[in-house]
RNA sequence: GGGCCCUUAGCUCAGGUGGUAGAGCACUGUGCUGAUAACGCAGGGGCCAGUGGUUCGAGUCCACUAGGGCCCA
């Protein structure tokens, strides 16, 4: 009786991944392991938001590799899991998307089109792509309970930040401050800190300008300053020198220069040094600014201040200070009581006020700036200069620097706070708590306001009295509204509908709105430790399944967002953290170590990954890589490791084969550990000591250690375990050894494919049916319902595997030895002389003499203490040595004649098209020598070609027929099948 | 300017607690031919980035230098 099916000889991933898809969307399996494990202890896992706003990359299926890999590990553990996935909504990435598709070019083109349909534009593109994202996910295999993943944009996300938002208003951490910030003009808003530093940078070259400000009181006399940033000039009300670096005086074509000493050579040759002296003394100089004639520099009183960060490594040494135009000059600005001129309207123009300037870009105004300059003589020099400057990492646009109203959380009082949470984590690699404390220890407070339209609505009111409030509900709304509510109600708690409702001013009793901004992404994520577990509306539940156990996301970047986010909120909420291991891998980078790109041609699509190479290939390449290197990914290492499960793929495909002809039940088998050969007894400690380690390993949640030791397991498995069995399986008796042999190898594809599971889940659910299915119908009917194999200390055997990497060392010499003498294995040699090295008892080794003398064709093998005998081929490594005796006589050469015989009647047999169990009558001759060697091995010959005759007279109706040369004699040979007769 | 990580064979990477360098790919030779559009064995190829130290002994621990990456200012 057959009970396995057929296995192919390579592992059809195009085929096998959909079916497995179906078989279990038809068996509900995922549900059924929920349903399993359901009021087991628990393993919290929290998925990261990822942003939905396009289609997955490669480097996500990273990422979602070691969540799916996870969650399943515990799951076979029996733990009770949630399996919630996330998909983060709201935000100006979303937007810029939006208005791409629409063709907005700015922020007027949203208003005109309508904030309501420019909102539910984004809500569809959300769904639209998170739905995407979700059959790609499944596409790799990954397990989730894709019906309840949950959404940052849902009402329970963005009313938890509410409430959130007010425990920080009544700790007294919410304001609004006016500051010079990062500003996108397209896009119309401010780029906060955390999103600047992530991706904000290009090298890019600008004309910068030298250019002189009339000393004041002074003929001719001038301040030389240099500037980047032309626009900036408009609105400068002050310069600022190092009151300890030295500066000089300097007369040039009949003009005198100010500059620092050292930056001297900016003025070009024939420049005299008049005087020297220190920054100091330059203070409260008065002079004379560039644009004194627009409106808003009107009674503006220019002077030197003195600045410690003036630095004399570029530019001139005196820097232009304008406290509307950059923040370090804002900061300087309030310590000096300097003058602020905000030059710019939200979409980067300048404001009505500035005459010839106005409504003009201030990226744009470079030249007619440098022209005007150069008409009132204050001109000196203009020229490139290559700096990194800040971009929009959304949208690419350069960004300026804008004074600008916007909310913040006062972070100085959460900061010990935060970082003791922080210190309560796991972080894997544990570099990563360093990184994180650097953050917390630098981050200035956290700018929660955005001058957009799709996000959350900051729930804070603020009226022309200068109070303000933040309102922490939907209920506190609907209780305080004096307006607007019918209007909202009915609607998500986003604009335009939330900015019908307006409140009383508790203190004028004014009506009062919301303000108009939109709340910082980061919100929306930081919340979901509380919002995905009903903190507000289900106490219970939260508490069993808060704090998480265990996150992953990349680390670049996630420092500053999303775990500085949930740190954040979860200890002004909590005063903990919100979950108690993140493991954090790299970057992925393409094959050629470049970054991925489509314009280069080196990016490669999750559909394409899983087409070409399959998921269980490409979980493979994650699961087995060092998760704090960056990856390079691609079709070539994709290979490399798709060879690795083709082995294991051999091993189970070479089990299925001889166990269908054996007609073998692997549960039915009866077997002892006395029926077990040492091999047997190796193997099995192998794999038991591989299971323990894969347990401990994924305990610590590392991957990788497991990935390579079951690698290292597949190749003794497949080099050694089965090549130095072969023989049992194919012989005809079925005595207890072969029973021994497949109820080992069984038990080893099993074990190992259940190990499997985790990591490729596809493959092993195929070999799981066909190895436990097939033959037992009570087994659980997949693999991912199975329980994770635990070890079996009584196997594992450590002096047996070192004996074995002795044995092992020692055939490798032994090979080496018959290369240099360059007489192949087929022929038999009398005897190997093998002198051990040292500590070693030749007593150890005498066991495993069988195993040497099969795998190097020898008939003896003797152990001494002295060197070989001197006609032998030696081979010597680490003092442990071999000497082949490479005399070969008449009968030995009859033998491996025999053998060579064999070998071509096999090739013959496959020709035919054979089956490998199939009987023959073999007819075979040739000279006397060959005749006579046959004679001398005949059972051999026969049992090995499973010949029920061997004639030698000429066969009628022979299948094959075949003249060759063996060892330089001519043998004729005929093959013909046996039928068989019941 | 400060912090963190990396630097091992031509390429991609392994190398707990210090004890005479490993794998896969590629290359060369070769074997097997009942796992065969596979597989095995063998070989060449490394002063483990450099320099100092600790130690009987350092790829491994410490310091510094150089190159690469990341983060902060």
């Amino acid at each position: 009786m057959v009970f396995f099916k057929p296995v192919s000889p390579q592992p059809n991933h195009r085929e096998i991944e959909p079916r497995i898809l179906r078989f279990w969307e038809e068996g509900r399996h995922f549900y059924r392991l929920i349903e399993k494990n359901q009021g087991n202890e628990k393993f919290r896992f929290l998925d990261g938001p990822i942003t939905a706003n396009g289609p997955m990359g490669v480097h996500h299926a990273w990422g979602r590799t070691y969540k799916d890999l996870f969650q399943r590990y515990k799951a076979m553990l029996g733990f009770d899991q949630r399996f919630q996935n996330g998909f983060d909504c709201q935000g100006l990435w979303v937007e810029v998307e939006v208005e791409k598709e629409l063709g907005f070019k700015s922020k007027k083109d949203i208003e005109k089109f309508g904030i309501a349909r420019f909102v539910e534009k984004c809500k569809e593109r959300v769904m639209r792509f998170s739905r995407i994202q979700t059959r790609q996910s499944i596409l790799i295999g990954q397990w989730m309970d894709w019906e309840n993943s949950y959404y940052t944009m849902s009402e329970e996300n963005n009313y938890s930040i509410w409430f959130f938002l007010k425990k920080c208003h009544e700790r007294g951490l919410i304001y609004e401050g006016t500051d010079v910030m990062p500003w996108c003009a397209r896009c119309g808003t401010a780029i906060s800190d955390m999103e600047i530093a992530t991706e904000g940078y290009r090298e890019l070259t600008h004309p910068s300008v030298f250019l002189r400000f009339p000393v004041i009181g002074k003929e001719r006399e001038y301040l030389l300053v240099w500037t980047t940033t032309p626009w900036t000039l408009t609105s400068n009300t002050a310069a600022a020198v190092h009151p300890e670096l030295v500066y000089v005086r300097a007369k040039k074509d009949g003009d005198v220069y100010i500059l620092a000493k050292e930056l001297l050579r900016v003025l070009g040759a024939g420049a005299e040094v008049i005087e020297e002296f220190l920054g100091s003394r330059l203070a409260g100089l008065r002079y004379q600014g560039p644009f004194d004639e627009l409106a808003p520099q009107a009674g503006v009183e220019h002077r030197v201040v003195l600045w410690k960060d003036v630095s004399a490594s570029e530019g001139t040494g005196i820097v232009h200070i304008a406290p509307g135009c950059g923040k370090e000059d804002f900061l300087l600005g309030k310590e000096e009581g300097l003058a602020v001129i905000a030059p710019l309207n939200d979409d980067g123009t300048f404001k009505p006020e500035f005459g010839w300037l106005a409504e003009k870009y201030a990226l744009d105004v470079t030249r007619v700036i440098f022209d005007d300059l150069e008409k009132k003589g204050l001109l000196y020099r203009v020229e490139d200069y290559t700096h990194r400057y800040p971009v929009c990492w959304r949208c690419g646009e350069e960004l300026v620097f804008r004074l600008v109203d916007e909310w913040f959380i006062a972070m100085d009082p959460l900061r010990e706070e935060i970082m003791a949470s922080a210190q309560q984590v796991r972080w894997i690699p544990e570099f990563g708590l360093e990184r994180e404390l650097d953050w917390l220890r630098n981050m200035g407070d956290w700018c929660i306001s955005k001058k957009r339209y799709w996000g959350l609505a900051l729930p804070i009111f603020r009226c022309g009295c200068g109070w303000f409030d933040v309102v922490g509900s939907k209920e506190e709304l609907q209780k305080r509204a004096v307006e607007g509510w019918e209007r909202f109600e009915g609607h998500s708690p986003h604009r335009p509908w939330v900015d019908e409702v307006k409140i009383a001013c508790e203190r004028c009793g004014n009506t009062v709105p919301r303000i108009k901004d939109v709340g910082n992404p980061w919100l929306d994520a930081g919340i979901v430790p509380f919002s995905t577990t009903y903190y507000l509306t289900n106490r219970d539940y939260w508490r069993a399944w808060f704090p998480f156990d265990f996150i992953t996301e990349s680390f670049p970047g996630q420092f500053r967002n999303w775990f500085y986010a949930i740190l954040a909120m979860s200890t002004v909420l909590e005063k903990c953290a919100p979950f108690r291991t993140v493991l954090g891998y790299a970057t992925m980078k393409a094959e050629d170590g470049r970054e991925m790109h489509k314009s280069w041609g080196n990016a490669i699509e999750v559909e394409e990954a899983v087409d070409k190479m399959g998921a269980d290939t490409m979980r493979w390449v994650f699961a087995r890589h060092n998760p704090t290197q960056n990856l390079l990914f691609g079709f070539k290492v994709g290979e490399e490791v798709k060879r690795k499960i083709l082995t294991f793929w051999n091993v189970y495909s070479f089990f299925i084969t001889y166990a269908n002809i054996d007609g073998v039940n692997p549960v039915a088998l009866k077997v002892k550990k006395e029926d077990l050969n040492r091999l047997d007894r190796w193997i099995l400690s192998r794999l038991n000591s591989l299971v323990k380690l894969a347990r401990e390993r994924l305990d610590d949640y590392d991957a990788a250690s497991v990935a390579l030791a079951v690698e290292t397991f597949v190749d003794d498995l497949s080099t050694w375990y089965v090549r130095r069995s072969r023989r049992r399986f194919w012989k005809s008796d079925n005595d207890q050894d072969k029973a021994g042999a497949y109820w080992t190898l069984w038990t080893a594809l099993v074990t190992t494919v259940k190990l499997l599971a985790p990591f490729m889940p596809f493959i092993s659910e195929e070999m799981y049916q066909n190895l436990v299915r097939s033959c037992d119908p009570d087994a659980p009917d997949s693999v991912h319902l199975c329980f994770y194999p635990e070890p079996d200390l009584e196997f594992i055997d450590e002096k047996l595997e070192n004996e074995m990497k002795v044995v092992r060392g020692l055939v490798s010499l032994g090979h080496a030895a018959r290369e240099k003498a360059r007489i192949k294995v087929r022929q038999p040699l009398a005897r190997m002389f093998v002198r051990l090295k040292p500590p070693l008892e030749q007593a150890v080794l005498e066991p495993y003499l069988d195993v040497i003398k099969d795998e190097l064709n020898l008939r003896e093998v003797f152990f001494s203490s002295g060197e070989p005998p001197r006609d032998c081929v030696t081979e010597e490594e680490d003092r442990l040595a071999v000497g082949l005796d490479t005399s070969i006589t008449p009968e030995l050469e009859a033998e491996g004649l025999v053998r060579e015989l064999v070998r071509r009647i096999q090739t013959l047999r496959k020709s035919a098209g054979y089956d490998v169990a199939d009987r023959i009558v073999l007819f075979c001759s040739g000279t006397p020598r060959v005749q006579k060697a046959i004679e001398l091995f005949k059972d051999y010959l026969r049992q090995e070609t499973l010949a029920v005759e061997i004639a030698f007279q000429p066969l009628k109706e022979a299948d094959i027929e075949s003249e060759v040369n063996v060892n330089r004699e001519p043998v004729r040979l005929a093959l013909r099948r046996v039928k068989p007769n019941g």
